[in-house]
DNA sequence: AAAGACACCTGTCCGC
DNA sequence: TGCGGACAGGTGTCTT
């Protein structure tokens, strides 16, 4: 589910309860997500304090520190939401429910819980540096940095013949454009998704660049697109499903030109966009 | 090396 | 109302 405008909503939703607390304890119910919760997860993180929560691609971080060892290096866990997950601050006395796999418990009695009924997602935990994981290794430029810009883009696809929607749905090329925002941007920058990603002239390289991070952070101010499962850390949804433009509306109108919304599968994703408007 | 298929798992929705 | 099948925001791994 959540792409990177919903798991940037998520850490700026969950953050300022966690910066600076200790964690108490890790209560685990059902550990078999997406790679089982390693065993020595509480061991590594129980008592020491959450210093930061960054988000890297769709994956959340949170670093901490022991403070009665300054010696020791610093744990830190990470977080993917994978299709359906979310996390929420509550309170110890709200129950559990079905899918609420894991919480976090806070020394201030508020407990970070992660929900996904899917589990695609999952919960790891190391020391040292988070950026050295597999996981983080070979990922692409952040696409709210400067790094992605149309230089960076043009060389990544040299050569590649996918389409270009698989192709910057794909992390190593540039992260957090999901299947949602990659069908939205192609559409805002006027690019057919089919359209082989080595045949796109540098002037729209540019454009598209320019509109994934236009839609990515229009998404983000409004707290994320809710389709299902996903809300923000109070629980509220996310409100950006009101600005969609093409996700999800196959035969509804174009606003741009009043053609019907066509809508196909590419790399088994469905995909959407106005035939006339995208070339 | 790159592209495509498949797997993981549960819930929901649609047609019969 | 019930049941089978398709589909859903992701991504590592295996096969071409």
């Amino acid at each position: 589910m959540p792409e990177l405008p919903e798991v940037e909503t998520t850490r700026r939703g969950i953050s300022p309860h966690l910066i600076q607390q200790r964690i108490t304890n890790i209560k685990i119910r059902q550990p078999q997500l997406r790679w089982a919760i390693p065993s020595n997860c509480q061991k590594l993180l129980v008592g020491s304090s959450v210093v930061k929560v960054t988000r890297r691609a769709k994956y959340l971080i949170l670093s901490c520190k022991q403070p009665n060892e300054p010696g020791s290096l610093p744990s830190w866990a990470l977080i993917h939401l994978g299709m359906s997950g979310s996390l929420r601050i509550c309170d110890t006395t709200q129950a559990a429910s079905k899918h609420d796999h894991f919480d976090i418990e806070l020394e201030t009695g508020k407990l970070l819980r992660y929900r996904d009924p899917r589990r695609f997602g999952c919960l790891l935990c190391g020391n040292g540096d988070p950026y050295q994981h597999r996981l983080l290794h070979k990922l692409g430029p952040e696409p709210l940095s400067t790094t992605f810009n149309a230089e960076y883009l043009a060389k990544a696809l040299y050569g590649r013949r996918c389409s270009i929607k698989t192709a910057i749905m794909q992390q190593a090329i540039v992260v957090g454009v999901g299947n949602i925002y990659a069908s939205e941007a192609l559409f805002l920058a006027g690019i057919h998704p089919k359209r082989a990603a080595n045949r796109i002239a540098h002037a729209r390289l540019a454009r598209l660049v320019h509109c994934i991070k236009q839609t990515l952070e229009e998404a983000i101010a409004a707290g994320g697109t809710s389709l299902r499962d996903f809300s923000q850390a109070d629980g509220k949804p996310g409100y950006f499903k009101q600005k969609l433009r093409v996700y999800g509306l196959d035969g509804h109108t174009c606003i741009n030109c009043r053609h019907s919304i066509s809508m196909i599968t590419l790399g088994q994703r469905s995909t959407y966009y106005c035939a006339k408007c995208q070339t």
